[in-house]
DNA sequence: GCCAACGTTGGC
DNA sequence: GCCAACGTTGGC
């Protein structure tokens, strides 16, 4: 079964146009239980809306999708680095992170204040005052709507 | 285990 | 820059 996913990114620090030229990318840095058990649960195939978070308009970016399931996030390991966990060892690490590919960008972002006014997405968790989960779970028809919309964007 | 203080996220 | 909503921390 194919599952649907929201993860979120502040484009400052890793946008849609860093995974693009990139090509994939491991999905480091999360420090939240809830959003690690999601990234657990990813799996390879799995469907991925790309969200830019604190940027002009925040809002959905583009599509990208899960190529390998959850590994030790390495960044947990390092001391000099801003996600080190004292707390992690090799043995026994507290946070994982799957990777994922490029798959597209849209033509224009999709806002946040326009999926509020979707009624089909009036309860994706990202619509709920003061979600500030980075990863969440979506629904196919979420997801289909996202796309939908996506489709019909005109160039810029 | 409670809960107050504090820090962070992120829209506006 | 403000602030609501939460998560985390630490004293007790």
């Amino acid at each position: 079964m194919t599952s649907y996913w929201l993860v979120k990114s502040e484009p400052g620090s890793y946008s849609i146009d860093d995974l693009r030229s990139e090509g994939a990318t491991w999905w480091t840095g999360v420090r939240n239980y809830q959003a690690r058990n999601f990234l657990q649960n990813m799996k390879k195939g799995d469907h991925v809306l790309f969200y830019h978070s604190n940027s002009e308009p925040p809002g959905i970016a583009g599509l990208a999708s899960v190529i390998a399931t959850a590994e030790a996030d390495e960044t947990q390991f390092d001391r000099k680095g801003e996600y080190f966990d004292p707390k992690a060892t090799k043995e026994k690490p507290r946070w994982f992170c799957p990777q994922i590919r490029f798959v597209k960008e849209f033509k224009q972002v999709i806002g946040l204040a326009d999926i509020k006014k979707q009624k089909g997405l009036a309860s994706m968790e990202l619509v709920r005052q003061g979600s500030r989960l980075s990863v969440q779970p979506v629904t196919e028809q979420e997801f289909e709507i996202i796309a939908a919309i996506a489709k019909s964007l005109k160039d810029k």
